[in-house]
DNA sequence: CTCGTCCGATTGTCCGACAATCCTACGATC
DNA sequence: GATCGTAGGATTGTCGGACAATCGGACGAG
């Protein structure tokens, strides 16, 4: 037993396909927005059967690397945008078997010095997106529905605030592991409501004055409170969120 | 052009097939490592051609929610694993021209915490794997290849110290963002390799001793090291990142 | 220039087929 | 009893061909 040997694979041809499509997609020869050729002409270039091709495709479009446009019938090149890759990450937590104590320790990691760094960097057009997300979960004063989506549209926006791609990327598949949750949380304490609103406006005049430390600590106890509405909402946060 | 009509959309048999068995999986009908149908019984079940379950089954397998394990033939149901999803994730941020300044961004707000959690939870077995992880790299004095690998190695069981499965997933896609522009910098700057090695000591002799504190703040210098480390090998911090 | 119409190209889906390989069980051998 | 060889059936990977539906683009009419 002393030696031991790689295990050979033989790849199959439809994922030797699909390296090949998604090599050149990433080295950009094929550009996004890019039409490519029809499945007989790649079944023709690669010297296999439609059929191969075809599963190549979809393999490709599950990463989110292909798609069709707007219900058309061409498939183009895409890159993955933000909302399909945090879905699939969200998926895999969720697999994961997270519970609500890993969102919320995530969010208390994430999210404050994302506030802070929204501060210094934010632009005239990003405070007026976050004031208008906080307008908006203010006004949606009956539908638990919408107020749950502001409330994430709220963390989104400051996210965008940092104008770094990956701090977007990153907390978006929290907000959407958080989103569902959070409707059975504001329907069950209501006075979370009014609390959420008035921590939205302290971290929106932070960030408007450009106060990164306020913000940092706002956002903190923004999110402490988020996890006192589950405390009395009686959320086992030990439990597993589901997808 | 008062009235908008939605958009009508026919979703084709294979994407409804697809979102079947996504559901069942999602719902856990479909138990993580369960060997699924044979094609044909699925074809049969659906109503559909084989081809057609062929396809729906490359699109989850694009997705990671199906996979044959160790080069066998059978498919069963698996979980997305951090690497998978990290690939796509690193994947996506590139086709969204991430620079090496987000990425640096990013760790600067991300490790210092984890790094804080990681002291406060570690058990014995991560300080072993941290300390391993961490003593790989120093006896690595030849090979940059495998240098930056263990580099990153040292960052991956920090996370995994924090017991977050939300926090691992996460920092992993940058790891491998990093990974080889990692290679390069130690190249160009061979000094850098004495000041990870101190650095990584101070860090692990803090999550040791538990100092939360410590942890964080020696973390901090360590990535801000890494940043000098680019400036000094020349890197254009605003250029972006090539898969 | 806009609209309707037509034709070729492309996609989605199906059928049937076959070699390669895997899984299983059954003996045979030591 | 454990390991090995083998046979048989099931399953996958790949192929060829086929056809309806629909899209894209060109062409002409108004």
């Amino acid at each position: 037993m002393a030696i031991e040997f790689d295990a050979i694979q033989t790849e199959p041809a439809y994922r030797k396909v699909a390296e090949a499509l998604m090599e050149r997609i990433l080295d950009r020869t094929l550009q996004r927005g890019d039409r490519l050729p029809s499945e007989t002409e790649l079944a023709r270039q690669f010297g296999v059967n439609r059929s191969t091709v075809r599963e190549a495709v979809r393999e490709l479009q599950g990463s989110g690397l292909l798609g069709r446009s707007r219900g058309s019938k061409l498939l183009v090149v895409t890159r993955p945008e933000a909302d399909h890759v945090a879905e699939g990450v969200s998926r895999a937590l969720v697999m994961h078997d997270v519970t609500y104590r890993d969102v919320w320790e995530a969010l208390m990691i994430l999210e404050p010095p994302i506030a802070e760094a929204a501060a210094r960097r934010r632009t005239e057009a990003d405070l007026a997106t976050i004031a208008k997300a906080s307008a908006n979960f203010a006004a949606d004063n009956e539908d638990t529905e919408s107020a749950a989506f502001h409330a994430a549209e709220f963390f989104r926006a400051v996210g965008a605030a940092t104008h770094n791609r990956i701090l977007m990327m990153g907390h978006d598949p929290l907000l959407q592991l958080l989103e569902p949750s959070l409707r059975s949380m504001m329907d069950k304490v209501p006075q979370s409501r009014a609390r959420i609103i008035t921590a939205e406006k302290r971290i929106l005049e932070a960030i408007r004055s450009k106060d990164a430390e306020a913000a940092r600590s706002w956002m903190t106890r923004h999110i402490r409170d988020y996890s006192r509405g589950y405390e009395i909402a009686g959320v086992d946060l030990e439990s597993r969120l589901e997808g």
